[in-house]
DNA sequence: CGCTAATCTAGAACAAGTTTCAGACTTGAT
DNA sequence: ATCAAGTCTGAAACTTGTTCTAGATTAGCG
């Protein structure tokens, strides 16, 4: 362990305020807590991760726990916003092919969709604690919205978006979190899934202003 | 259609199978619980509706309530159930006035918008429960599902939709789930839900076989 | 190094959803 | 009216999220 502590200051958490400075040991906790809680959200989904068990499987105390993450549901968005960079990292290096940018956000939601099916558990205790989020959470969720809109933006390939679309986007949102819930939920098939998200990203064209398509 | 309604088993639940005919003091007993739950919800939402305070409030044993609602959540999905039912009712009496289809659904669900307004609480214990109820509620989910959907198709007043139109629908009762979450949990302004909803309803035009803007 | 404040730990305690059980009450059929 | 089966009640127990406490450790500082 070299003495050099002034190095530390972790300070990686993608473009979050950072309220306290994390020192190494810190830093590693939460990392350990993160990776213990995904690991048990894969097994069994959101009734899997029991805090209890989080806390055990990170080497912390259910105290500590709770110092880092007040509630159950902030660990989950926190593991949520966790794999999405992820998941956006290794969108960015394969960007989508499609001709318009309905077809790019498309095919970009579709391979989201295609990486939660590979962890379904993990994807409904995301999800769930997403939705069932209060207030109390709001800033961590935002956060995990506006990810998400830069993922979809990204795909879209604009720079400047209109309010309009800015608009289609939080729909495209909603469509795509309550698509996941019906699908996680078992009343909606894959295939269900892919049909609304395709339908939804129509939106796109519909309020692009450089096509002919906007009447009002 | 059947006309063998002389049965004096109270049925009357929309539409539903009906397993277990149930007497009168059970029926009655079904609606305490409704009553005594939405009550509840109307106070403080979802946290307030609390199982022992449910049962004591309609005069029944806590072992009976779960005879009647196998959980929480069940409830939740039962009451708004419910309230959907009332909510169907009211807005028949009065059709939406607008030209285009996606006007009155979008008249429509600004309706309900306001009419959960006046009731944030019940909003929220109910969409929240919605939400998150797992797979062991689906059939109840999914009843509220159609009911909704109806409720849509009205609006449009189609009669044979095309499995386009049905997607489109479905997109829009996703769009007004996960955007009443947002406003719910305070995120999003009572302006902005507007502006989605109105949004996501031009996607209706955009399916409308008799018209000229579908493209593909 | 030695001090002080902050942090961490183990564990008990509490809250609300859910389950269980013995006994009392209803219901439906004989 | 009577009996068996099914239902309801009251209360305790169990589960898991959350809070609290007292004492050990650690971090930053002079």
């Amino acid at each position: 362990m070299p003495a050099q502590a002034k190095v530390a200051k972790v300070e990686a958490r993608t473009s979050q305020p950072a309220s306290p400075p994390l020192t190494e040991r810190q830093e590693a906790r939460r990392r350990r807590i993160l990776h213990a809680s995904a690991q048990l959200a894969s097994r069994g989904g959101f009734d899997a991760v029991q805090m209890r068990e989080v806390a055990e499987s990170s080497q912390v105390a259910l105290g500590t726990l709770y110092r880092y993450f007040p509630s159950k549901i902030h660990l989950l968005v926190a593991t949520m916003q966790d794999q999405l960079e992820h998941m956006h990292g290794t969108l960015r290096k394969k960007p989508p092919q499609g001709q318009t940018a309905a077809e790019r956000v498309a095919e970009t939601l579709m391979r989201a969709f295609r990486a939660l099916q590979r962890e379904p558990h993990l994807a409904d205790a995301m999800v769930r604690a997403l939705t069932f989020a209060d207030r109390s959470v709001s800033p961590e969720v935002d956060q995990v919205s506006r990810q998400t809109t830069v993922i979809i933006l990204d795909a879209m390939g604009l720079e400047n978006p209109t309010p309009e679309q800015l608009s289609a986007v939080r729909v495209i949102e909603h469509t795509w979190h309550s698509a996941l819930i019906t699908w996680l939920s078992g009343r909606a098939s894959i295939a269900q899934v892919k049909i609304d998200i395709e339908t939804v990203c129509r939106l796109i064209d519909l309020t692009d202003p450089t096509a002919s398509g906007k009447p009002s």
